[in-house]
DNA sequence: CCTCAATGATTGATGGGTCAATGAATGGAT
DNA sequence: ATCCATTCATTGACCCATCAATCATTGAGG
């Protein structure tokens, strides 16, 4: 029946928006910190230097929050900036030693987070979710931007 | 392999959010507006009228998101309120005839939207994917805060 | 050399969310 | 009858995100 279809579609992304409700402000008191500055953070431990731009389009965030975060890490003494004596529009930034330590533990906590959310959810399960989240994602990314009402 | 199974799942956690930050904005602009604000919405459609708290627990959402909401569709004509006579802290909230007409089209946009995400998933693999959310949505409920770091 | 378009970062305005404090109304216990 | 705890709604302070505008810098073409 197609009524029924359409309303279980409803509550799918109805499910998708509670999860990420529920989980962000979760993840974010367990691990004491927010998702997307971690993941910001987990981006630059990897990297040892990078710019804002580059970063920005890794964790595919605005650039105004970039450099809002990075801004109060900065005075947080968590990463370093510096321009590109090369180029002087970029600023290249950098975690400072401290702030890897931290992030380490950031990361630990994390780690306990993600378990906790996959809890008796098998391998394979978790390989048709990966699966099913690509194509809907897919799906997402493809529909065209259109005139809203009025 | 321990290591990758990890991976595996924060690259899950990533896709989850990742879907839910595409298609919000998305949503919006497809439809006209945000996707919380119609949620509450609908909820007016189905029940003539509604109290706040009633209309919160519904939506779950913070109540005074849910007042600030109301304040600005009642300003537009969407909504109107009053005083609940027999207890005057509670509020009711109903639509307006024309706040019904516009929310109306508002849904047929949503429908298509709809409609675009689940393309190509069939109802079997829709029905896997709400009861893998299910179960995600469940352990996250069951995630204890506790104390964040420092 | 000088202009000008392009690029990277920043800032301001705005929208949406939370929490905590407050105000108003209610109802039960003494 | 009065006090007090509770409940609902609201407000203020704050965080985080976006978009649009701006600023500084760069490099290419006249």
């Amino acid at each position: 029946m197609l009524t029924n279809s359409y309303q279980e579609q409803e509550k799918l992304i109805l499910q998708l928006n509670e999860i990420y409700r529920q989980m962000s402000p979760k993840f974010e008191r367990c691990t004491g910190i927010s998702q997307s500055r971690l993941e910001l953070l987990h981006k630059l431990m990897e990297v040892d230097e990078i710019n804002q731009t580059e970063l920005r389009h890794q964790v595919n965030i605005d650039s105004a929050a970039v450099t809002r975060h990075l801004k109060q890490l900065d005075e947080k003494g968590v990463v370093t900036r510096r321009k590109n004596p090369e180029d002087n529009r970029v600023t290249f930034v950098k975690l400072t030693e401290a702030g890897r330590k931290k992030i380490e533990r950031y990361c630990k906590e994390k780690e306990t987070f993600i378990k906790q959310v996959f809890k008796g959810i098998s391998d394979q399960e978790r390989a048709v979710l990966s699966d099913l989240l690509t194509r809907v994602e897919s799906n997402v990314k493809d529909i065209e931007d259109e005139q809203p009402i009025e």
